[in-house]
RNA sequence: GCGCCCGUAGCUCAGUGGAUAGAGCGUUAGGUUGCGGACCUAAAGGUCGUGGGUUCGAGUCCCGCCGGGCGCACCA
């Protein structure tokens, strides 16, 4: 389309260089206002200083010349019939288009024929499938997962749903520590437990730790009683169980890892070590004071950065490099970690040792989710793992549902702090968006039920039934056809609350269509066969933008 | 002190440089001898924290200030 219009602007530039410019620089949008058309572009104001001409007038100049190819196609002379019936100019320069009748009618068709890919694009044309991990939640094993850990779940799930809908390849990933400070103090606070002693001041004091203490199984305690580092052996074997309960829970939430890595592993099967060789082939490595610092400074960084400290540890940051080669030895394309709004501090360092690997640090981001305060009764809870004082996540979704629980989340930008009043979600329950967005789904698919039960069909094509643009038909369908709009626009800039508003705004055009226009009717039983088809395209559109949500489309409620 | 994020309707939040800044909840007034009333229609409600700047055009970009959150370890 962009083509299309740049073909247009008859005035245009010779130097072929500028064209191009002007070509990428053209903005397509869908106007706020439905009677200015199906499209509007701002390319007539943004030319207007290359082209040394007032915005109108380039605007009007192209608008002649679209509805002129426009009206030629139509009538024949070409083969092919372009998207574009009409172009007007409004404004300060606005070029307004509306699309061709007819092509709305071959959009709801097309869905009605396959309705498994309707939601799914293709971007192969412009920009080629990637390979891409998703790394989000890795928390780690010392305890159930908490409320605290519920944004990071659903918003990297559905950034990863939304890229698969976009073509991409995703591996959804968790990063684990299995070893370490971390997992003693889970041994010793178990230990401790058990023997009926106190927990230390820096152990864990959650309702999960006595019960593990009284479920260790004997062969454990056997190794346990046998090893020189009991708090170790215990410790590993409290992490894993604990670990099988996190991905259980997440089970629950409806999102599964494709791989688990343990922070360990990078450093047996030398990640970490391999990460470090090729820092120092590029002379990016320094020993100072018995310790080994990366040198991030020499990247704009505030201060160098310790990989392994004069005890002989590594630290966190070590194996952050040798994550990253780690993980770009499977050939992704592009890594995206979504983390807290805590590690922003963190994510320079380890981009730059990235790029000191030799690596592309564009081909690393870092989403950071901001985040939530919790409240009840007005009150903000403050969480604390070691102190045992959180709700768990598993609690949550008993609370208020896994679908309330998706949505409200997905329908909010990752990038901004939000308050969760968990009394207020309980209270809404029945008032929340998301059954709105069911409950139309629901109510399409019981006309379609009782249209069956009369023995009407849906027609085999759309027909002329959205000839009229104005019709309460027409402004359902330019709902339905939306989707991949907004899967596209999620996919390219890793922000999915879009999906959200489309549930909604199809839901709402929905009702507005039912409240207009008779579906079921015996009387016309031609519109009515249309009709359905146009009733169950849009319930395919509103079941594949909740699918996308790892929301369930109920039948009925 | 330095860095990052945030500040939009009574509340919770959308708003990807464009036209009259939107949604849900809440408030007010109405609506069904039709396919699901978990619905629909309408109204009230805004100094987009604030002061400058860039731009044909700023809630959006830049700078200052105010307010809030987070981070500034050879911790994990």
């Amino acid at each position: 389309m962009r083509r299309a219009i740049a073909s247009g602007a008859a005035p245009a530039p010779d130097d072929a260089a500028a064209l191009e410019l002007l070509i990428a620089g053209i903005e397509i949008e869908v106007p706020a206002n439905e009677t200015y058309g199906d499209y509007a572009s701002n390319i007539a104001m943004k030319s207007s200083k290359l082209l040394k001409r007032a915005p109108a007038q380039i605007a009007a100049a192209i608008a002649a010349e679209l509805t002129a190819e426009a009206g030629e196609r139509l009538h024949g002379a070409a083969g092919s019939i372009g998207p574009i019936a009409g172009a007007s100019v409004a404004g300060p320069g606005f070029l307004n288009l509306t699309l061709r009748a007819g092509l709305l009618a071959d959009h709801l068709d097309a869905i009605a024929t396959k309705p498994d890919a309707w939601g799914q694009i293709l971007r192969r044309d412009v920009d080629p499938p990637q390979k891409i991990n998703v790394e989000f939640v890795s928390a780690n094993p010392t305890g159930p997962l908490t409320i605290g850990n519920a944004r990071g779940a659903f918003v990297g799930d559905l950034l990863a749903r939304v890229l698969e809908a976009a073509g991409d390849e995703v591996t959804r990933e968790y990063y684990f520590n299995d070893f370490g400070e971390q997992v003693r103090r889970l041994g010793e606070s178990v230990i401790a437990l058990r023997d009926g002693a106190e927990v230390g001041e820096n152990g864990y004091k959650g309702e999960y730790v006595g019960e593990l203490a009284a479920a260790i199984p004997a062969d454990v305690a056997a190794r346990a009683a046998e090893s020189a580092d009991a708090v170790e052996v215990i410790g590993r074997w409290a992490s894993e169980k604990i670990r099988g309960g996190i991905e259980s829970s997440l089970a629950n939430l409806g999102v599964a890892f494709d791989v688990w890595r343990s922070e360990g592993s990078l450093y047996t099967d030398g990640w970490v070590e391999r990460a470090i060789e090729r820092l120092r082939s590029g002379d990016w490595l320094e020993e100072r004071d018995g310790a080994l610092w990366f040198k991030s400074t020499a990247f704009g960084d505030d201060k160098d950065r310790v990989i392994r400290k004069s005890t002989g540890a590594y630290t966190y940051f070590g194996s952050d490099i040798g994550y990253v080669e780690e993980k770009f030895s499977r050939g992704f394309d592009h890594l995206i970690y979504v983390w807290g709004a805590d590690h922003h501090g963190t994510v320079a360092r380890v981009r730059n040792a990235a790029e000191a690997m030799g690596y592309q640090k564009e081909h690393m981001e870092m989403l950071l989710v901001a985040w939530v305060r919790f409240i009840r009764d007005g009150e903000e809870m403050s969480m604390s793992k070691r102190a045992g004082t959180f709700i768990t996540l598993d609690e949550l979704l008993e609370e208020i549902g896994v679908d309330s629980a998706r949505w409200f989340f997905a329908s909010r930008s990752a990038s901004t702090a939000i308050d969760f009043d968990i009394e207020l979600a309980k209270a809404e329950n029945s008032e929340n968006p998301v059954y709105y967005a069911q409950y139309a789904h629901a109510r399409m698919k019981s006309i379609l039920r009782k249209a069956e039960a009369e023995g009407i069909a849906p027609a085999a094509a759309i027909g002329d039934l959205l000839d009229d643009e104005t019709s309460a038909d027409a402004r359902l369908a330019r709902r339905i056809v939306r989707l991949p709009e907004a899967v596209e626009d999620a996919a390219t800039h890793h922000e999915t609350q879009g999906i959200t508003t489309f549930a909604t705004e199809l839901a709402t055009a929905f009702s507005a269509f039912y409240r207009d226009a008779k579906v079921v009717d015996a009387s016309d039983a031609t519109r009515s066969a249309k009709r359905l088809r146009l009733v169950a395209a849009a319930a395919t559109s509103l079941a594949a933008s909740l699918r996308l949500l790892g929301i369930s489309a109920p039948e009925e409620m």
